[in-house]
DNA sequence: CCAAAAGTGTTCTGTTTACACCCATGT
DNA sequence: ACATGGGTGTAAACAGAACACTTTTGG
């Protein structure tokens, strides 16, 4: 038996959260897991897990997908072998889809803390979602599926602390990625808030596919240094770290 | 049907090669596969495929292992609909294991150019495999699961070269990997060659599992700059980022 | 003494962080 | 004016590439 399944992230409410439901049935029954099922004749994994999100979250609204890695512990589902592709998913923080009453959005801190106890290895491919997120955000373009299509610099720090889960700062994080090309400014600006203040630039994402942007620093091709951006496959569909 | 498979890769003669065996029967007899088998009952995926690939390979010589990717186009495989997760395996430059008469090393850059025929979508995988390897070398201490026990830095230069692809300085080899504290001195030395020459100092891996060693430049966490090596998890087992 | 190979010292450059300072707006 | 945020300038720290130079061997 074969499925997918998905841990879909999202920043809201300045935390990270991922998008799961509850069980009704046995095994687990009360136990939150990740959406997915099985795999159908006619679909590869990735088209697969589309189509079983569009019944949780709009498909539209997730701006990007991936290959996390397969799980297959002959026991880690007690009452069938089961093996699963799991993938990591990413909204945007401006998209609000509806949900079924059983689904919930969680923060992914709480979840791996067993504040909503999660179903079967469930809490093990969440922590390995955070993980490769974190990672890509730092050498790839992977912000443009957490922000909305305009932002300020200010609010696209908020998303990176809130996905890094540390501190950034919004002078080395404008700097780094307008460099790197990643960061267009529209040329429009943000209203201040009430308590005033300078009027923030408004930015987009330079591109809507996932591209690496800091080719490992070490081991280039000799006389390399201004080469064009690397284009080193990692781990998968570009992929992944 | 669940399937699992390894491109295994290995550094002889001042190349990247990768083992393969011929196919007998149809569909796509004649051409090249990469070694695997169907999944067992009571096996995870990654136990599964060192046990196929004992028949190939002796698993002691595998230094290193990991998931790369799921592949399930429905038509990937012509008679049955067979979804596959793809493996890399490492052997030292020293192995050097019986092989079946079916089965031969060939090497990559040949194999991605279509000089041995390969079989469905295995040249795919094999790119991929080379890709992730070359990645990997840059940022964590994977040489490991190419050196032999105990190497010099021209020679460990080469392997470099060969998996990478493009011409690598011993110098600079030297000091980035003994600065991250990858390389480590046995104290012993090499004998020169017939022509000559100092002989080279021995050097050997700090550890045997594969661990990042090159932390993602930007976006650490402030005040970090002298934190102990990050253990960002990016693709897999450990792995991958 | 010379050639060959290994190893070290030094400089240069690019990248990132840290921090000071200037800018634009509301009250 | 002044507080509040936004944005820029600049210096310091670090890592890697390139290259010259020294060391140690065999002929």
């Amino acid at each position: 038996m074969h499925e997918v399944l998905a841990a879909v992230l999202q920043v809201r409410n300045q935390q990270l959260q991922v998008l799961l439901w509850q069980r009704a049935i046995e095994p687990d029954a009360g136990r939150w897991a990740l959406p997915g099922g099985r795999l159908g004749d006619n679909e590869d994994v990735q088209t697969s897990v589309l189509r079983q999100l569009a019944e949780k979250v709009d498909v539209r609204d997730v701006a990007h997908v991936e290959q996390l890695e397969v799980f297959s512990a002959p026991d880690r589902m007690p009452h069938r072998r089961t093996v699963v592709t799991a993938f990591l998913g990413l909204v945007p923080c401006v998209a609000d889809p509806a949900l079924p009453d059983d689904t919930a959005w969680h923060p992914v801190t709480d979840a791996l803390q067993g504040s909503p106890r999660t179903a079967f290895d469930h809490g093990l491919i969440v922590r390995r979602a955070r993980d490769r997120l974190r990672a890509k955000l730092s050498y790839t373009n992977l912000g443009f599926a957490l922000a909305p299509p305009e932002f300020t610099v200010s609010s696209l720090r908020e998303l990176y602390a809130a996905a890094l889960g540390h501190r950034v700062s919004a002078t080395n994080l404008q700097r780094v990625l307008a460099r790197r090309g990643v960061l267009v400014p529209t040329g429009g600006t943000a209203a201040p808030g009430p308590s005033g203040g300078r009027p923030a630039a408004l930015y987009r994402f330079a591109e809507r596919g996932m591209r690496i942007t800091d080719p490992f620093a070490v081991l280039r091709p000799p006389e390399a240094h201004h080469a064009p951006e690397g284009a080193v496959h990692l781990a998968d569909p570009r992929p992944a770290p």
